[in-house]
DNA sequence: CGGCGGCTTGAGGTTGGTCAAGGCATGTGG
DNA sequence: CCACATGCCTTGACCAACCTCAAGCCGCCG
């Protein structure tokens, strides 16, 4: 645990993500840099949250990645989302008396610790960051909102063509892709838990992409050589991930 | 259009849940008040928002319910969320360019006509509904998730239970449903576009939870006959739909 | 009274899950 | 340096679930 660098708060995922909302005046940066003091780290396979219990302090991911799931009866899992540097673990679970999700590292990661009151302060006193933070949820919700579909009304293929497109987007936005490959963090099974299917079919349909030329795989690299057919398989619009800011320049 | 008495403004379905999160001050419950005086009715099946299109004014429900859908190439339709009064419509639309999701109204509607920059200008004066506004997305979001999780993940029976209740949750919490029973706005085929099911199955596992005396239904009213049998089925814990405080006093 | 939207039921076919076995790479300990 | 274990990918066979299509029915509203 250290302090950072004033400066280097620029940097950091999370403020990019709400500089895209709107531009934060010097007190909104201090007020931030002050909630990210204390860094941990979280190893791979780690639990951050377990469903069920209660926690009052948030993590905002520096760098590495989560899964937001849970765990049914039947002993089915399903990923809820794949969470991303800049995202906040504990939204929302932290918000209820007793987590509803549980989130796990898929690798080492970097964490900053906060206080959940820490958190609700910094939005009552500063408007701008509590601001950016609504535009930041609904643009996560639109995230759910399209997994919804994919899960619900999309056919394996389109979602495993929908999904490989959503990756690639998101990971491209915080400069962890080229332009047209990535590195999947999840394994089949994985990939499965997050679009509904068996790991025998995902692999299937995994199979036909390939055949078809619209991609290719070595080992955990994904590249994505037809980008307009998978598009249109998947019937994907980057909208949904880009952000807006809230309001132009004031007259 | 005119004018709310400014006393009538507690009431408000939308200051409602906000107050059930933070407690507003004069200067909140004044600003929002500005922002509900310009009323509009939509009627049953008017389109409030197209997908592709721009908008730039949310619409805040007083009463009356929508539906917030996608429709894909197959002519199939995946309904993401049930908007109910105190709900934004166009959150998340309206943040972008061009509208991810459409809305239309299922009954006549009375709803209040808010230019976005209003919003924000209210978002960035108002540090307590600000923050007030992310507890309430994060809520939106844990719903979302709650969704994917059954178009995911739960059988067609458990995710008609799971969905039943969570109408009865919801529609008690805004006062429009009796302890066990409630009138279902949606027809089968709407119910099959939410939970993805053809209208079909979704006639067959009503019948079923009607044969295993789970439920009764006359006409559109459901009358839930066993809270408990239904709550097990669906793995249904009501936590997600329930609004935490912000925060406790401060000291 | 006639039409229409929504509910109900049935038959049949495909999809995708389950189960199971085998292969391959990676890592670990002897 | 090899033997072995482990985790993941791959493939196949089988079968149940659920979709599609279709026809008939009911109740409501014009």
């Amino acid at each position: 645990m250290w302090k950072h660098a004033v400066g280097s708060i620029r940097n950091h995922p999370l403020i990019t993500k709400l500089n895209a909302s709107i531009s934060l005046d010097q007190g909104d940066l201090a007020a931030l840099a002050g909630l990210l003091e204390r860094r941990v780290i979280a190893k791979k396979a780690k639990d951050i949250i377990v469903e069920g219990y209660e926690y009052k302090v948030l993590h905002i991911v520096e760098s590495g990645f989560a899964i937001r799931y849970k765990l049914l009866h039947s002993g089915k899992r399903q990923i809820v989302s794949i969470i991303m540097p800049g995202d906040i673990i504990g939204f929302p679970a932290c918000f209820y008396e007793h987590a509803v999700f549980s989130v796990t590292a898929i690798c080492d990661m970097r964490l900053h610790h906060v206080p959940l009151d820490d958190f609700a302060d910094l939005c009552l006193a500063r408007a701008n960051v509590a601001t950016a933070l609504v535009w930041f949820s609904a643009r996560e919700a639109a995230i759910y909102a399209e997994h919804i579909i994919d899960a619900g009304r999309r056919e394996p293929l389109e979602r495993l063509a929908h999904f490989l497109l959503e990756m690639l987007t998101r990971l491209q936005a915080i400069g962890s892709a080229s332009k047209d490959s990535f590195s999947m963090p999840l394994s089949q099974e994985g990939i499965g838990d997050v679009i509904g299917l068996s790991a025998p079919h995902v692999n299937r349909m995994l199979a036909e992409l390939k055949r078809d030329g619209l991609i290719a795989m070595t080992g955990h690299e994904v590249t994505i050589l037809d980008r307009a057919a998978l598009q249109i398989l998947g019937e994907f619009h980057a909208t949904y991930l880009t952000r807006m800011p809230i309001r132009g320049p004031k007259l």
